[in-house]
RNA sequence: CGCGGGGUAGAGCAGUUUGGUAGCUCGUCGGGCUCAUAACCCGGAGGCCCCAGGUUCAAAUCCUGGCCCCGCAACCA
């Protein structure tokens, strides 16, 4: 099997996990189990990065020691993870003791090689803040935090070479047009590399200012920079660069990370890996921000938006459904409550929820519940095959190329056709009319496509799809070719077993004639909204339509959108 | 002239690499259907594609010059 290793962010633990650090998470989870679903042998792995300047502020803020707020806060983040479905292999900590020798065993071997050496800095320091601030941060010579002065000093500390480096680099993103990707972040990392503006980097700081790090090999008086010693993390989890799975594993690795920490892992970390003779990563996958109210979420603006409290609002899936749907990978977007229930019943509700619904509620009426055996083709399937083919390869391909919402538009034009198809053979009249040939073949062409539309959904939606497989008869741990009753996968990893979407864009006859089918199905009941609730009490008056906005107090006041109970979708 | 991204129907976006009747989702208006979660299906309305020049038989797309919005700007994770 093809080895694949994911490496999501290891999150800076100075403040309790946001929306946007869910959201890299629940894409490094999607990403992991496609490429799982797609036959390969993935690792996906995070962690927390504890060491540093704004640790020991945060825990002096706190009233804690920075231990203790590492504890605190690496525990806040490793809990979440499960709560949003996502399944890190291996979770790691900076603070731990086999990180700490991975890397004072890669320092000491770029030291050795000649890269790292004593120099002096010199700078404006504000003592307030703790840092040197450049010519251009200053507001008229002053420190903006604290409107002083800044002290002019300079200190002798370790500096890697990494200017030594910057042509062999950008020569490695010329000739590898996949390193980094999306193409905007591509040109950034470029311009950083242009016309030798490319500074070495400041590896130490002094013990006499900051302790709270990993101690440099060759000098007891310094601890490490802090991004030197994170981005080793990605070797820790691999058990260090000795190993067997960084044999196996390193050569396929793909790391994932916002837009805010592009320099470091597009420009200091294949420096790094240069420096110490080892190959780079394969791909480095830059996303944008999730807004609020149009603008960068902040605690000063008092937009950040919750995970945990957002994800249970409409169920987990659907909110990983949204996440992944509703950005462009590598662009910002917005987030909104309004966005997500409107997504929620438009696509997931109205289309999937409903074709689910009406094709079970039609099979157990007409195919007594189970999987019929369908007859002869007609032009009309053929040529719904024929899209549905287009559709699943279109999937698989965005989705490979992290284009989730490309990927999922591409699945919904399938489950478009799908319900157009019901219309268009009017199963109804044919039942009525006697054929039942005719009906079984519609409604196992429907089932059938439903089923991979199921599966394919398993990397976003890893709960419904199990609910929608279970509902089509397919057994927990099967997949498609599946089906089989060895359901060695069951268990700990539920979900399809490996490789289970090879194929499924060319095969139409998967799904197994006679499997027991859900007599019914209600996978998203519809949110209400201020609108529908309003149409809904008007029902009465026969028409249907809204017109009137008229205002029902008693459902528009309350909570204005109903919380639905998401757990558990009933079959 | 620091760097990068963006300005396309009421909203959100795609299309720009490889010029050729401007496309998708939501919303809106009208119709149909009943298997379905007031859902689904069909059809309509709605756009000087930021502005001004230029190249071309032809420009949202290429070139030049503006205007506006958003990030980043280097010991900040």
């Amino acid at each position: 099997m093809t080895p694949y290793y994911l490496t999501a962010p290891i999150y800076y633990v100075n403040a309790k996990p946001h929306l946007g650090h869910a959201y890299t998470t629940i894409v490094a989870d999607a990403m992991t189990r496609f490429a799982r679903l797609s036959g390969r042998d993935a690792m996906f792995i995070t962690g927390t990065d504890e060491h540093g300047d704004k640790i020991v502020q945060a825990a002096a803020k706190a009233g804690c020691t920075p231990r203790e707020l590492a504890d605190d806060v690496s525990a806040a983040f490793r809990a979440l993870w499960p709560e949003l479905d996502a399944e890190p292999t291996r979770f790691v900590r900076t603070s731990g003791p086999e990180h700490r020798e991975v890397v004072r065993a890669f320092l000491q071997k770029v030291y050795d090689a000649g890269d790292i050496y004593f120099g002096e800095y010199g700078g404006n320091y504000c003592y307030g803040c703790e840092r040197f601030y450049t010519e251009k941060e200053l507001e008229n010579g002053l420190c903006p935090q604290h409107q002083v002065k800044p002290e002019y000093i300079s200190e002798k500390n370790y500096f890697f070479r990494m200017s030594a480096y910057q042509d062999r680099l950008k020569q490695h993103i010329l000739d590898n047009p996949e390193f980094i990707s999306p193409e905007r972040y591509r040109n950034e990392a470029l311009s950083m590399l242009e016309g030798g503006v490319l500074d070495d980097l400041c590896i130490s700081r002094p013990k006499t200012r900051l302790k709270w790090g990993i101690e440099l090999p060759f000098d007891a008086n310094y601890v490490c920079y802090v991004w030197f010693d994170a981005l080793l993390a990605y070797f820790t989890a691999l058990g260090g660069p000795e190993s067997a799975d960084f044999r196996r594993f390193w050569p396929a690795a793909e790391h994932l990370v916002a837009k805010d920490i592009l320099k470091p892992h597009a420009v200091f970390w294949p420096t790094m890996l240069t420096a110490a003779g080892l190959p780079l990563y394969r791909r480095l996958h830059v996303h944008g921000y999730w807004l609020s109210r149009s603008a960068k979420m902040s605690k000063s603006i008092g937009n950040v938006v919750p995970p945990l409290e957002t994800a249970r609002s409409l169920g987990l899936d659907a909110f990983r459904y949204f996440l992944l749907r509703e950005m462009h990978f590598g662009s910002d977007a917005d987030f909104s409550e309004e966005a997500l229930t409107a997504r929620y019943n438009a696509d997931l509700a109205n289309d999937l929820g409903n074709l689910f619904s009406r094709v079970l509620t039609m099979a157990a009426r007409w195919c007594a519940g189970k999987v019929p055996a369908p007859g002869a083709d007609t032009e009309a399937e053929k040529n719904l095959k024929i899209s549905a083919s287009d559709s699943l390869a279109d999937y698989q391909r965005f989705f490979a190329d992290t284009r989730f919402s490309d990927a999922l538009e591409a699945l919904w034009n399938l489950v478009r056709a799908l319900n157009k198809y019901v219309d268009a053979s009017a199963p109804g009249a044919l039942a009525a009319a006697g054929d039942m040939e005719r009906v079984n073949t519609v409604l196992y062409t429907l089932l059938e496509c439903m089923r991979k539309i199921a599966l394919h959904l398993w990397p976003v939606m890893p709960g419904k799809s199990a609910l929608m497989l279970a509902q089509l008869g397919v057994p927990a741990g099967a997949g498609a070719s599946a089906c089989e009753p060895d359901g060695a996968t069951a268990g700990a990893q539920a979900g399809p077993p490996v490789g289970a979407i090879i194929g499924e864009a060319e095969n139409f006859s998967l799904l197994p004639v006679g499997a027991p089918l859900a007599p019914a199905s209600n996978l998203f009941p519809r949110a209400e909204t201020d609108k529908s609730a309003t149409a809904k009490g008007k029902v009465d008056a026969g028409k249907g339509k809204a017109g009137s906005g008229k205002k029902n107090a008693d459902r528009n006041n309350s909570a204005g959108t109903e919380k639905i109970d998401a757990g558990t979708g009933n079959m």
